[in-house]
DNA sequence: CTTGATGCAAACACTTTGCAACGAC
DNA sequence: GTCGTTGCAAAGTGTTTGCATCAAG
């Protein structure tokens, strides 16, 4: 079963309804396959569809966050991004100065959530490490700095 | 010295002005010691020096977070909170379903994160995490929930 | 005195919502 | 046929910016 599947069944399990829209938004999430905006897949979805709009798009979103198949991610800065969570589990190390961000495929802290939540009756369903610091680049370039 | 000094004392630091929308602002971050809004903050500056306008706590707090005495964070929705970084490290524990927060105060992964910036060449400077779940009170009342 | 910082309001970017029409089930 | 969903545009949020004035150093 494809990730497409997956998550068009999820909808069905919802008890919502497939329409094109939603669709064309879920396949192209899945092509792109890497956190992307709203504004990103929007852009995407309506060169698959062009009459798709932002609203569609955010609420697709909205319902697929809900749904757990969609993970919701604002790496510190303007807007929020949005990645399949069958697209796998990873983390990310953000440069402070040039911002670039380095996407982690191993997990920090399965068991150290496991704990934590277990420590406080919580069901665990996710989480997000983001990692601040300076990257090779930046630290060549300014050792330090202030301004 | 006072949390407050420090914290002026970066300002002087990196040569720029100490002025009275600052030390107010500074203030009551220190005072408020947990995470803030802006609008919060604005509210709250706002009470001790009516006439300081949104614009101030938005810039100072952009030049405390980039001077690195102040942690930006997203709790994964609407708006950024901030808190001084003198503060102390910590996490949040968020409920899917009601949104509440619960912080964490050791911390998951110092060892981790030293390893990853070994691995990649990074200088690590802060983390940010965020573990999502579903807390106690939400897992009584909705056990298994899709709309 | 110089230059950064301020307050205000207007501008912005991102996201959400109201609504009539549409289409999945 | 019902009711969830759509696209559009307008309305909301939260944040940033332009500008003349002010005050820290």
């Amino acid at each position: 079963m494809t990730t497409v599947e997956q998550t068009l069944q999820a909808l069905r399990d919802a008890g919502l309804k497939i329409t094109a829209s939603r669709r064309a938004i879920i396949e192209t999430l899945a092509e792109m396959n890497r956190h992307v905006t709203a504004a990103e897949l929007l852009e995407a979805v309506q060169a698959r569809v062009p009459e798709i709009g932002k609203a569609s798009v955010y609420r697709t979103l909205d319902v697929l966050v809900r749904l757990n198949v969609v993970q919701a991610c604002t790496l510190g800065s303007t807007s929020t991004t949005y990645i399949l969570t069958t697209a796998g589990h990873h983390h990310h190390l953000v440069c402070l100065v040039c911002h670039r961000t380095i996407e982690i495929d191993e997990c920090l802290l399965d068991e150290a959530t496991e704990a934590i939540g277990r420590k406080f009756g919580f069901l665990v369903e996710g989480h997000l490490v983001e990692v601040y610091g300076k990257c090779p680049d930046c630290m060549q370039t300014s050792p330090t700095q202030t301004t």
